[in-house]
RNA sequence: GGGCCGCUAGCUCAACUGGCAGAGCAACGGACUCUUAAUCCGUGGGUUGGGGGUUCGACUCCCUCGCGGCUCACCA
């Protein structure tokens, strides 16, 4: 492998070969370390620390000011930066030559002296000892204009990480939220549970599955594209309340708010309805946002956006007759609905939707970037709802929910269809519906009919994006802000 | 998949109507014992995303391929 080397590469690879032939080990497996910056930093401006006392700190160096035969540097480690200070008489010729000539930006050290102020008072480590802990053979990005190539940022992020400490922000934000949902659900009583990744049927939710094979029982499989099936046979098993946070796959279009693998959250509750389970996702997300942000305000992309309970409930057949003048109860069948989709509103809809689609594709495109405050968007059609309990007082509609925050859709839930005769006709109407071309329609899955026909309670479930939710949080307009590493295409 | 925009030194960016590819940071050499985007003097560094074409001459115009961004379609 003949490598093209930039001429920074070199002169490290050069500087590396010196050290090793000096005696110095440039990546020795051990380190001393007495505190972290952090810890120091504060130590020292507590006046904890006496003036003669040696702390041990570890960082990667991230500049370097050489005046002869004195010199600062900044060192980060996981905590936070410090300068430290070295000179010629203290540390003596042969560290100081390692420092100036063998080290550079980007390499880490390990640093032993005493805290002090200079002069303008900056807290500092006056360093007696200097320790090569690992030499970075690639240059770091720019130290004051950071790293903004955002295809870079992506496929390299852990330089984003070095270069834009808000970056780091985020994924601490990410995993805050993460927490403060299962802090939630477990003082609710609820399980956290895993569930089959591969899986013979895909189901759950109307997308295109990832397929791949086992090998030895010559079977295909499905990355899953939900949790829900799974669920609910736990739901069947006797556990009242369960949940899992887990990845999902879907094999669609990448989008701003559409990444191949995504997390999410699902629970499901025994006789809890949709009604109930509105009441426990307003409260779910309040509780996020004091934890999280210490309020239930935030502004996302402009928009001043409140959390608090309660949140707006919305017919979908209202939001779109008043997002658009439709009435889609006043229209019966798909091409109907179509027709008044083209003529009124210039829309060119897809002439294999369902009615349902056709429905669903209104809410997207006039109602969805509207919905800015939190609000839920109740009683869905059918059709595109295989999974749903039916409404009592309208059987083409179910008892389902989607939230929306921000103009975006944040998670989907009904009350659970738990008659496995009618699940199976459901099923049946998307066989013949996949049949018919619609390659998200859902398969039919006798196994889960099988375990509904042993009895399942009646049951709300609730699945929601922890992505979406962490980019509401974190004001990110893009998917790909909040997952550390996003699908890109392959080079080559 | 369609449309638009972008890709120049390790990083951030320039380069007029087609006329010698440049700056700052980083690097290298030198000066400098309280600097902090250190400063000062000097030096090197380019397949201008890949390939092809037009032209006396291409970063610039054309074709094509790759990757990315935005957007539309799609997508709970």
């Amino acid at each position: 492998m003949d490598e093209v080397l930039s001429e920074q590469e070199q002169v490290r690879r050069e500087k590396l070969a010196r050290l090793r032939q000096a005696g110095i080990d440039p990546y020795p497996a051990r380190s001393q370390r007495s505190h972290t910056i952090a810890q120091a930093r504060q130590l020292f401006e507590r006046g904890e620390l006496a003036g003669d006392t040696v702390l041990a700190l570890v960082g990667r160096l991230r500049t370097v000011r050489v005046m002869g035969k004195s010199s600062f540097a900044h060192i980060e480690d996981g905590s936070g930066r410090v300068q430290i200070y070295l000179r010629h008489e203290e540390v003596g010729p042969q560290a100081y030559e390692l420092f100036t000539d063998w080290l550079d930006i980007g390499d880490f050290v390990g640093v032993q002296g005493t805290m002090f102020r200079t002069r303008t008072g900056e807290v500092t480590l006056r360093v007696q000892k200097l320790t090569v802990l690992s030499k970075a053979l690639h240059p770091l990005p720019d130290k004051w204009h950071g790293l903004k190539d955002v295809e870079t940022r992506y496929r390299q992020r852990y330089l984003d990480l070095i270069a834009n400490p808000e970056v780091r922000e985020i994924f601490v934000t990410r995993a805050r939220i993460v927490r403060a949902l299962r802090g939630y659900l477990d003082s609710q009583g609820f399980l956290e549970v895993e569930t089959p990744i591969l899986q013979p049927i895909y189901g759950g939710a109307a997308a295109r599955p990832f397929i791949t094979h086992h090998h030895q029982l010559h079977q295909d499989l499905y990355l899953r594209i939900s949790d829900e099936l799974y669920l609910k046979r736990l739901i069947i098993g006797g556990y009242e309340r369960v949940y899992e946070i887990g990845r999902d796959f879907r094999n669609e279009g990448v989008s701003f708010k559409h990444n191949p693998e995504f997390t999410q959250l699902e629970f499901y509750e025994a006789y809890a309805d949709y009604h109930d389970i509105m009441r426990r996702v307003e409260e779910m997300i309040a509780f996020v946002a004091d934890e999280v942000l210490g309020r239930r305000q935030l502004v996302y992309q402009g928009h001043e956006i409140d959390l608090s309970p309660p949140w707006r409930r919305l017919p979908l057949r209202q939001a779109i007759l008043e997002a658009t003048g439709i009435d889609f109860q006043a229209y019966p069948d798909a091409p109907a609905l179509a027709a008044v989709m083209r003529d009124r509103l210039g829309m060119q809809p897809d002439p294999r939707s369902n009615r349902g689609k056709l429905i669903d594709s209104l809410l997207g495109t006039h109602v969805e970037p509207n919905l800015i405050q939190p609000t839920f968007i109740v009683d869905y059609p059918r059709e595109i709802s295989p999974l749903a309990k039916a409404s009592p007082d309208n059987p083409g509609l179910v008892e389902r929910f989607e939230y929306f925050i921000g103009g975006m859709e944040m998670g989907n839930a009904f009350s659970e269809l738990n008659d496995p005769l009618e699940q199976r006709e459901r099923f049946l109407e998307q066989g013949r519906a996949l049949e018919a071309g619609d390659e998200e329609a859902h398969p039919v899955d006798e196994d889960y009919v099988r375990a509904l026909s042993h009895g399942m309670p009646p049951t709300g479930g609730f699945g929601t994006g922890i992505d979406r939710l962490t980019m509401l949080f974190t004001d990110k307009a893009s998917i790909r802000e909040v997952i550390l590493f996003p699908h890109l295409r392959s080079r080559e």
